[in-house]
DNA sequence: CCGGGAGTCGTCCTTTCGGAGGATGGGTGC
DNA sequence: GCACCCATCCTCCGAAAGGACGACTCCCGG
C-alpha cells in the first residue's frame, strides 16, 4: 500500500485527488495539508511513501512548496517528493528539481499519468510528465542562456518597474552594479533594453 | 435537485467538484466537459440548472470559457452559469459579468462557499466570492482607469520590448505620439516608467 | 596553482526616455 | 454649437538608461 501525503492550498484539487486515489486499490491517503508547514509535519507524522506537493501556495505563506520539499527530503527516511503544479516555467522546474524532488507534474495531465507517477515515485523512479520531459530536453539540446540568481534577483526587481538607482537600493549594491548585472543580462538574452529584457525573459519561462 | 454540468480542463479539478458535490443530497453533477465546446453541447443536451464554468481552458481551444458562457447564456431556458478560476484580475471579472456570468468563484474559495454559490446560482441569485466582491466595490469607490484601445495597442508594444521608435514605426505614427500615449498612460495608471506601467497593467488584467 | 566566472565598484560618454507645455483635427454626446 | 475625449504632431530640457572601457575580490575546478 503506497501511503500519500497530498499539499495544496486549494480543497477542490485535494478532493479530486483524494477521489481520484480512492479508486486505485493500492493508494491511500493518509494527511492532506493546505500550507507547507502542514506538509512538513504531515511528513514527519505519517512518514508517507509520497507526498504530493503544490509549489504555489496562497500568499501569506512564508515557506514555498520548493522550500517545503528541500526540508521534507532532508528528514530521515524522506518520502519522495511528486511536484504538482499549473506551471511549466523553467525556474519552477529547475527549482523543483534542485529541491529534490522526484517528479514534475502539471494539473492538467490525464489522471493515469498522475497515478503512474505515484507509483513510480513510490518505487524510487523520477516520473516527468512528458510536457516537462520534452521541455528539459529542448533545454539541453539547445543550451539556454542561463543567468546567475543575482542576475535573476536584478531581473525580477526590473520586472516590477523599480528603477535602477531603486534597485540598487533593495539589494543593497551600487547602481553602476546593477548596470553592470544588466549589461550581462542584456548580452546573455541578446536583447538591447530592459523591457525586452522583460519580455524574452517571461517567453523563456524565468521570470512569472 | 440542482442539476449542475461541470467545465473544466482540469481532470482533477472536475473530480474534486465530484466529491464535493456528492456529499450534498440536493446537488447532483449530470456531465462534465474538458473544452468549452463540450460544455455547450452538454448545457443543450442536458438543459442543466447550473454550469459551472473555468475561464482558462488549455490551449489550442477556438472558443474561451467567456465565449462559452455568452453562447449558454443565450440558449432558450438558459442555465444560470457560475464563473470558477484561479485567477482574479479585473479583465477576468468584467468580462464574466458581461458575459452573463451569475457569480465569480476563486478555486481557492472554501467547499461550503462553492455549495452556498451553486444555491444561489441555482435560485437565480448572484453569488461572489467576498475577494471578487470588494474587489469591486473597489472598483466602484476608486473609478477605474480605463486605457483607450490606441493606448493599450502602444502599452502591448511596451511589453514587448519595443522602442518608442520601433513602435511608432510598426503602428505607423511619430515617436512624438507614442511618447504622448505614453505619458497618458503613465498619469492613468499612476506610474512615472514604462516597465513600471507594464507590471501594473499586468497586475491590473490589462496586459497579458 | 592558475584561469575564469561571478559579483562588486568605478568613470566617461551617448542615446533614450519622460516631463512640461502647447496645438490641431475628428469624433461623440448633450 | 459646445464640451469632451482621442489621436496626432511639435519643442525644450533634465533624468534615466545603456555602452565601453578598466579593475578589484572570491571561489571553484582543472
Amino acid at each position: 500500500m503506497i501511503r500519500v501525503v497530498i499539499a495544496d492550498d486549494h480543497p477542490i484539487v485535494r478532493a479530486g485527488l483524494k477521489a481520484l486515489f480512492s479508486i486505485e486499490p493500492d493508494i491511500e491517503v493518509v494527511a492532506e495539508a493546505a500550507t507547507p508547514q502542514e506538509a512538513l509535519e504531515a511528513s514527519v507524522r505519517e512518514n508517507p511513501d509520497v507526498v504530493l506537493m503544490d509549489l504555489q501556495f496562497g500568499s501569506g505563506e512564508t515557506t514555498t512548496g520548493a522550500g517545503a520539499t528541500r526540508t521534507i527530503r532532508a528528514l530521515d527516511a524522506a518520502p519522495y517528493v511528486l511536484v504538482l503544479t499549473n506551471y511549466d516555467s523553467d525556474a519552477d522546474i529547475l527549482g523543483a528539481v534542485e529541491a529534490g524532488a522526484s517528479g514534475y507534474l502539471l494539473k492538467d495531465a490525464p489522471p493515469h499519468e498522475l497515478i503512474n507517477a505515484v507509483r513510480a515515485a513510490a518505487a524510487g523512479e523520477s516520473a516527468l510528465a512528458p510536457v516537462i520531459a520534452s521541455r528539459l530536453m529542448n533545454r539541453m539540446r539547445e543550451p539556454r542562456v542561463s543567468l546567475s540568481s543575482r542576475e535573476i534577483e536584478v531581473l525580477e526587481q526590473v520586472g516590477a518597474g523599480r528603477t535602477n538607482q531603486e534597485i540598487a537600493g533593495t539589494l543593497f549594491i551600487s547602481e553602476t552594479t546593477v548596470k553592470s548585472h544588466l549589461a550581462h543580462i542584456f548580452s546573455k538574452l541578446d536583447v538591447a533594453s530592459r523591457t525586452a529584457a522583460v519580455s524574452v525573459a517571461r517567453q523563456q519561462g524565468i521570470l512569472r
